[in-house]
DNA sequence: AGCACGCCGACT
DNA sequence: GTCGGCGTGCTC
């Protein structure tokens, strides 16, 4: 009976290929690289990929096991896909099959094909719709020409910055790019795939449908964490079978298999949450680029306040920069930014005499407001005035921020909830105060404020049950909310057409923190919420919409160049001082952390981490405890290591994590390649 | 990482 | 007498 040893990695921590043995059973065909198996390992069945074909092993036979199936039934994910994850996980330092499969839908991974053979069944059925011509294309600027120009006629791998701010028409760049692409492979008879990144699940919806009213019987999918099994199942599928031409998708969809990829677009190329934050820790930005250049394709990177990344890569003339001057949309103008100084307006509830008014205003005019504060809760702080006591988690080193409506204190890091106290734990006081405010109290306020007014306030916890996001934003659009207020959830995407004032409460805390990135983040933030406003421009009345910040420091510089919508001079003075102090991206990093019940048990495995191998050109760090040493009872302790040069770095991170793999120690460790929080 | 084996404390 | 704590050892 004809046999062969598949070589195969698995989801484990251990980075190595375990062979097993197949056996032709009746006129199957023989397993190909690419290919997923279902295998037993140790006393479970889990899924593995086929990275190799061999005819003998050294695995006694003892050991030797037999696949328990192979998943001939689905085409092997293509070589250039097998590439990209390599690469990542040399590249974060992890085994192969921890990047390869845990992306993989479930439902392939599972002995049963019920659900699989059912995807593949529908997704056969629905074969080939389309006729790729989009609808409504409206006229284009001259610089949205040029764009979508240097975007559809480049030639191999092609990185462009498309520059622009909210309203200056980046997504009619990038359909119309991704028609154009589409259109021409067609015509040569070829399929093509466009895959289109943005940062969040809440976004989606909107620009889904876009884009499928735009392309009409063009099959588009889209990727996320918020699918059903299901779903996510055929989305993969279709993207794997070359179906699906368009494919929108949070970070995760980085990884899915494009055969066909011909255009990558990174919608918001600077935000945050492009970065995975636990697991593997990978850059789907990065990622992109790097798939971009591997299957010479151009990758348009889109931003109002691009990553200082992406911007020196842009000013180095690596990536071309395509900038957006003008505003698209009709009759549309910047928003007047101004600065409230809170030491000459002191504010009241948190709110100065001129943000009172000009929401006054407002609710006379029957305009909407927004006010920004990125805080939830009521009150970040229980205090006692009597003895001093505060409320810090039990767990953590941080305060339990005060929840008024829910009547609890909760710890945001380990979610440990206790009922608020009615008197001081330590002396008995009854009289406790809350420090500082957070959306909830603020809410309170106003509507203690503006009695009459319609307040909502949008947060992770208000929208915490499945839809009421969305139902929310609908009941805003609608019109049927006078005030907003709402964290970070309320800067992004979002187009209110009715808003004409946005207030920032208390950005000022980012000006001063120890995190580097701090004040890049803060200006792009600034700049996307006060986006929200004026994006329709001249509004009745004939007055610009008005973003207005509270502020202790108002002449601090970063504040005037939000003002100045002058984001060039805030990132050239930015990138200076990053040169100048030897920071990322002149630098490249990584983080090496380490937990343990005792922070000595952490910290002593980073001392002996940063003297274990000789290190020529690599600066190691002292071993610190993290800022936040404690969560959920685990103490935490990192070590940073830094070198001008990215091929030295991961040189000597490849040497470094095969010894700390063999040291023992009681920690749990793990490396984070270009961190972000450090 | 799972998952089992293995050897010592307080409880239906 | 057992349930169950987490140390350590293995996974083709």
């Amino acid at each position: 009976m004809e046999q062969r040893i598949l070589q195969i990695v698995l989801d484990t921590p251990l980075d190595r290929t375990f062979d097993y043995r197949w056996r032709r059973q009746g006129d199957e065909a023989l397993p190909q690289i690419g290919q997923l198996a279902i295998v037993p390992f140790g006393r479970r069945e889990v899924a593995g990929l086929i990275i190799g074909l061999a005819e003998q092993t050294e695995v006694p036979d003892g050991k030797l096991k037999d696949v328990l199936a192979v998943r001939s039934q689905l085409a092997p994910l293509p070589p250039q896909w097998l590439a990209l994850c390599g690469f990542a996980a040399d590249y974060y330092q992890r085994p192969l099959g921890e990047v390869a499969l845990p992306g993989l839908p479930k439902n392939l991974r599972t002995l049963t094909t019920t659900a699989l053979d059912r995807a593949l069944k529908k997704l056969a059925k629905l074969d080939a719709g389309h006729d790729g011509n989009p609808v409504n294309t409206p006229q284009l600027k001259p610089e949205q020409q040029e764009a979508v120009d240097a975007i559809a006629d480049a030639r191999g791998f092609a990185p462009l910055l498309l520059y622009g701010v909210t309203g200056s028409g980046k997504t009619e760049v990038y359909l119309q790019a991704a028609a154009r692409i589409l259109a021409q492979h067609e015509a040569a008879g070829e399929v093509a795939q466009v895959l289109v990144l943005v940062p969040e699940i809440n976004l989606t919806p909107q620009l889904e449908s876009n884009i499928r009213a735009r392309f009409p019987g063009v099959h588009v999918v889209s990727l996320h964490s918020g699918l059903a099994e299901g779903e996510r199942t055929l989305s993969w599928l279709a993207a794997h079978q070359g179906q699906a031409r368009i494919v929108l998708g949070t970070r995760l969809a980085i990884l899915s298999s494009l055969p066909h990829l011909k255009l990558i677009v990174i919608d918001e190329e600077h935000d945050p949450s492009y970065k995975q934050q636990e697991g593997l820790r990978y850059s789907a930005r990065d990622l992109a680029v790097w798939r971009a250049h591997q299957l010479a394709i151009p990758v348009v990177l889109g931003s109002a306040t691009p990553s200082l990344e992406t911007w020196q890569h842009a000013q180095a003339g690596r990536y071309r920069k395509l900038q957006l001057r003008e505003r698209a949309v009709r009759d549309a103008v910047l928003p007047k930014v101004k600065m409230i100084d809170m030491e000459r307006d002191r504010p009241n509830d948190g709110l100065t005499s001129t943000l009172v008014a000009a929401l006054k205003l407002r609710l006379e005019r029957g305009e909407q407001s927004l006010l920004f504060l990125n805080r939830r809760g009521y009150a970040p702080v229980l205090n006692c005035d009597a003895c001093g006591w505060i409320s810090n988690c039990m767990r953590c080193t941080s305060f339990m921020v005060l929840h008024k409506p829910e009547r609890r204190l909760r710890c945001h890091h380990c979610s440990l909830e206790l009922y608020i106290p009615k008197a001081c734990p330590t002396c008995g006081n009854v009289d406790l105060q809350p420090l500082g405010r957070g959306t909830q109290r603020v809410e309170e306020g106003l509507q203690a404020m503006f009695p009459e007014a319609r307040i909502l306030r949008i947060d992770a916890d208000s929208t915490r049950l499945k839809g009421s996001a969305q139902n929310a934003f609908d009941s805003v659009h609608r019109g049927e909310v006078d005030i907003l207020i709402g964290t970070q959830m309320v800067a992004k995407g979002h187009d209110f057409k009715r808003l004409t004032l946005v207030g920032v409460m208390n950005p000022d805390t980012a000006l001063f923190s120890h995190d580097y990135r701090a004040s890049e983040r803060l200006f792009a933030q600034l700049m996307q919420v006060a986006g929200r406003a004026g994006r329709a421009g001249q509004k009745e009345g004939g007055s610009p919409s008005e973003v207005l910040i509270q502020s202790r420091y108002p002449h601090h510089p970063l504040y005037g160049a939000v003002a100045a919508h002058d984001y060039d001079g805030f990132a050239t003075q930015l990138l200076e001082e990053r040169q100048q102090a030897a920071l990322p991206p002149f630098l490249y990093q990584a983080l090496l952390r380490a937990e343990a019940a005792e922070l000595d048990v952490a910290l002593a495995f980073l001392q002996d981490a940063a003297t274990c191998l000789e290190h020529p050109g690599i600066t190691i760090n002292d071993p610190i405890p993290m800022t936040m040493t404690r969560v959920a009872n685990v103490e935490r302790a990192q070590l940073l290591i830094e070198c001008p040069s990215r091929p030295a770095l991961q040189a000597f991170l490849r040497d470094w994590m095969e010894v700390l793999r063999q040291t023992k120690t009681r920690a749990k460790w793990s490396l984070e390649v270009d961190p972000v929080d450090i």
